[in-house]
DNA sequence: TGTTGTGAAATTGTTCACAGCC
DNA sequence: GGCTGTGAACAATTTCACAACA
């Protein structure tokens, strides 16, 4: 779902898809045990605050290195420094918002991103109704400053939320101006580059997976 | 993630959870084919539309039977029919709002869910100043109103988007209200009976994954 | 003793390649 | 001739289970 990766760890091992789709949960559950005190942590207990099992822990963490202590556990604050460097969060990441709509703007106000490490610095839209308002603090450029803005703010990671026949071409504005990852919420496959990572957020599948289980609990409609 | 599926096709064969994961590719891809008036389409064209390769496509929809024509191609309007059911989607799908901040607003007002076969019906929130108003044309419910409206609209679905710390107790509103589906936008761990399914949407884990790339691209900074 | 780190086994998912059919 | 449907080969991921060790 991802474009194929070939990341390498510390010890040059290759680290596994389903591994950094994992980070996240641990940064999350590390972040969340720092702040309410804990100095140390087990691959179990990480596991339960993760959602996770604990096998998957050691496995994961493995891949970077040990940071572990035999019989005692991981310290809390060294693999959520360890954890945040992994993930490429020595510094925040800036992060552009194409398309002011519903999502995109909800997206400019959403402050939860700051604390994992990202910042919405910029974002523009096509509707002159909407350029030069301002949302959630963000002035709302026109699109076609959106090189400039890239630039100007070193923006490294789009989030695309225009309507769907809009988005290919949004992708290649973004490449164009240098940006290599997209947050795609349009509900719409999108082409770029080898070496541009291209996410795809879209809930109506995620509604749709729900429905295939909910289909699967009913009894059949009753035939005759 | 998603809790155990032991889901089983019109053979009574098992459908594997990235098979369920893709048909809402599929079934967006169809959708747009079918608006754009195609009548056949290959398994190649297909996997163009919906981003996969074709083998995948080929395998994923005989778990549900043999709908295409060798040497031809699928049936776009048959096809539809079919994923559609596949997913359950023989009707709508009613769902409810919890937590009325940025994301559930926009939750509230966007349109785009109507067309993939479902209905966002109600909405309820804690706050006093929230309640009573109308988003997206739902009037926003009481909290303790939860139980009341799942029942009076036929609520199969519902989109947890408070803060995280309410999260867990509102899910288990929800379970006791007889909704088993969720759909938890909150960043943290939601637990919830074994037929429950619980998936999650977190934004900043999307951006983590983007970064951890983004990292492995950089030199590393010169040391000294 | 308790918990990590990790090879090996088991499971799940993907791709190949071609027989079967229109 | 072209394209589906699918077993079989291959690859990725998860889980097991236990040696290593603070």
């Amino acid at each position: 779902m991802v474009s194929d990766s070939s990341a390498v760890g510390e010890q040059g091992r290759e680290i596994p898809d389903a591994t950094v789709a994992r980070l996240p949960l641990y940064h999350r559950a590390l972040i969340s045990l720092h702040r309410s005190g804990a100095s140390t942590v087990s691959s179990e207990e990480l596991a339960t605050a993760a959602g996770v099992n604990a096998a998957k822990v050691r496995k994961d963490l493995s891949y970077f290195g040990s940071y572990g202590t035999r019989g005692v556990g991981y310290d809390v604050g060294q693999l959520l420094e360890e954890i945040r460097n992994d993930l490429g969060l020595q510094h925040p990441r800036n992060c552009i918002v194409v398309g002011t709509g519903n999502l995109g703007a909800a997206l400019l106000s959403f402050g939860g991103f700051k604390d994992r490490g990202f910042a919405v610095v910029a974002a523009v839209d096509v509707d002159p109704a909407r350029v030069g308002t301002t949302i959630g603090g963000i002035r709302v450029g026109h699109q076609d400053d959106l090189a400039g803005l890239v630039e100007a703010n070193d923006v490294a990671i789009g989030l695309l939320t225009t309507p769907p026949v809009a988005a290919q071409q949004v992708a290649d504005e973004l490449v164009a101006a240098g940006v290599r990852s997209i947050l795609n919420f349009a509900p719409t496959v999108v082409e770029a580059p080898e070496d541009v990572v291209v996410r795809h957020v879209d809930l109506a599948s995620e509604l749709e997976i729900l429905a295939f289980h909910e289909g699967r609990r009913e009894p059949i409609a009753p035939a005759s």
